[in-house]
DNA sequence: AACAAATTTAGCAATATTGCTAATTAGCGA
DNA sequence: TCGCTAATTAGCAATATTGCTAAATTTGTT
């Protein structure tokens, strides 16, 4: 949902978060260490992360290892370019269809 | 700000503002009359949009007309790209300087 | 000055977000 | 299975967001 993807980055820790993991893959606890913020916050915030799919997280063991998830970042950038574009996107904004706003 | 941007692009119906202007400017009321939520509630969805510098508001006699403000949304396009391509960005995350995160 | 039209601001209730600490879950080795 | 480590979930308080109606503001007209 594109609400979740902006809400999500919406909040600088949360962006600093993607930040970190374009440079490469790192365990929640190395990126907790990188917060002023308590672990669980910092957990919950990964969670919204995942939640508008902008990383993914994988189990290693008893560990949990995140990465950025490129094209989701890279689509929602190009919906955004498409906002103010006024090229084509038939149909684009009033409407396209089922659910909630997309745009 | 960045996290004004983001927050403001964070609900449907200030997207649909967006979306609306694309296309042509428009007078507060004309926007009104494109959603079910009172005016005054639309006022102040308009008025973040504003505070975001996503869009522009230009008073005529007794009305208002909104344009969007492309450019600002192209740049927060391009940030978000940039938050996700390799190419150089150098010193573009850890800290650049002042004030809040930007990315 | 008084009035009407267009729009925003104030104030309030309902809900959501965010941080914390404490408690729980999941995996692994002894 | 017990205990340890890594991490998430629960529960709570403080603050922010969002919608509404009512009141105020701004501008043009008489």
């Amino acid at each position: 949902m594109l609400t979740n993807i902006y809400k999500a980055l919406s909040h600088p820790d949360r962006r600093k978060v993607l930040a970190l993991l374009r440079q490469k893959p790192l365990l929640s606890g190395e990126l907790a260490a990188e917060f002023e913020m308590s672990w669980p916050s910092l957990s919950r915030h990964l969670a919204l992360l995942r939640e508008a799919d902008l990383i993914g997280a994988e189990r290693q063991g008893t560990k949990i290892l995140y990465r950025i998830n490129t094209s989701v970042v890279e689509d929602a950038a190009a919906g955004l370019m498409a906002l103010v574009r006024q090229d084509d996107h038939s149909g684009d904004e009033p409407d396209t269809g089922t659910e909630e706003n997309e745009a």
